[in-house]
DNA sequence: ATGATGATCTACT
DNA sequence: GTAGATCATCATC
């Protein structure tokens, strides 16, 4: 198993949002190192994706990194909690790939302790709760997903995988519709 | 019914 | 520009 390299994220973004599922997440830490398998996407296609920051090539602070290369960690802080994407697309072009849910796979003690004591299926099964389960970060906006100590290596191939709506943009006119949320079948690790 | 989560929103370092 | 908060929705008791 090996780290993923930047060539990989060449790809477009729904195609790479497919690809991503089974791979490993890793996040090293001080105190350790936890990782999960990425068991449900969501892609986010900038220009035209009404539910994206980037809708319309809006370019803020916040977004700058999706403008850039991809292969790049997107942060984003949200009710104190924090969302993780991969970025996609060529220069110039912002769209990202949203990690919903992953499997936990290497220290689980340490994202329990994370989480406070929760059932191992509520561990990971959200944006939010990955994020803080793995210990990432706001300042990990912008960190090349090549690198320690935040990078994404080749993992399995799904058997199967399903497809449809995303969640919680409900007012984002038509994008709400957009089949753009993928996961593995039946993992029970995925949001829902 | 209660608790947790979540592609925002507002205020001020 | 960054940091911190509020309210609707989903999940479970």
């Amino acid at each position: 198993m090996s780290i993923l390299p930047a060539e990989f994220y060449e790809q477009p973004t729904l195609e790479l949002a497919k690809s991503l599922l089974g791979c490993k997440l890793v996040k090293e830490t001080e105190i350790g190192t936890a990782s999960g398998y990425i068991v449900e996407t969501e892609a986010y296609v900038g220009p035209g994706d009404r539910a994206a920051h980037s809708f319309n090539n809006k370019r803020t602070p916040r977004t700058e990194v999706m403008f850039g290369p991809p292969g790049y960690v997107y942060t984003y802080v949200m009710h104190t909690h924090c969302l993780v994407n991969v970025v996609s697309g060529e220069v110039g072009h912002p769209e990202a790939v949203l990690i919903r849910a992953v499997e936990p796979l290497e220290g689980i003690e340490l994202i329990q302790e994370r989480r406070g004591d929760k059932k191992e299926k509520d561990l990971t099964n959200g944006p939010g709760k990955l994020t803080k389960a793995l210990g990432i970060i706001k300042s990990d906006y912008g960190h090349p997903l090549d690198q320690s100590p935040l990078y994404i290596k080749n993992g399995y191939s799904p058997k199967h995988i399903s497809q449809g709506k995303r969640i919680g943009i409900d007012n984002s006119g038509e994008a709400r519709d957009y089949p753009w949320r993928f996961w593995i079948t039946e993992n029970r690790f995925v949001s829902r």
